[in-house]
DNA sequence: TAATTTGGTTTATATTATAAACTACTTTAT
DNA sequence: ATAAAGTAGTTTATAATATAAACCAAATTA
């Protein structure tokens, strides 16, 4: 009846920056902070989270000369994803 | 973009027990834990915390001679649980 | 009457989220 | 040239949360 939501998902900004991500190509970590409004130290560390839970890749170069990290969804991600919103559905839907 | 969401909905165990008080006149305390799983010191925690939040209310008596804890969802409660499920919407919708 | 079960609460611990502090480098102003 | 301010983060410490373990009291069953 309620299944088991993925923990790895069900945080707040996590499923932010996966909503975000399960939308375009890729997004940079100052775009993401942006849209979140997320602080740094809190976005980095959900991002590592991300990452190794195989949910989405970090790719870091340089754009010119400043740093730029950018992240992009996996396919084990984007089901992931799917799957939380199906399970959310059930417990979001028994209130009517 | 993202909207704040309820700390005390978003937990797994809180909005299931809401799910449930949301569709029905009342519930006591085994019977939720039949349908979560939960355990009893988790679900009397959580119960207690919906309560301070106004979402619940708990009525104790028994039931010939046993003790019985019944929950009801308040009309707060009800709102709350509304509000949560809109906005979670954004967060699911946003990657399409 | 001695387990066992029901119906919980309290307290301790593990996990998670968040904020604060720090690093490293770049750009702009003096 | 150098100081101040901004960008782009990471690391570490602390606060909040969830969960589990231990406990309690009364009722039921053997």
């Amino acid at each position: 009846m309620f299944p088991k939501l993925d923990p790895i998902l069900h945080s707040e900004l996590r499923l932010a920056v996966m909503s975000i991500l399960a939308g375009v190509e890729d997004a940079d970590f100052s775009f993401i902070k942006k849209q979140t409004g997320a602080t740094s130290g809190n976005l980095s560390v959900q991002i590592d989270k991300l990452c190794a839970a195989g949910y989405i890749t970090v790719e870091k170069g340089f754009k010119g000369k400043m740093p730029r990290t950018t992240c992009r969804i996996t396919e084990a991600g984007q089901q992931a994803f799917s799957n939380y919103v199906q399970a959310l559905q059930e417990y979001l839907s028994a209130g009517k």
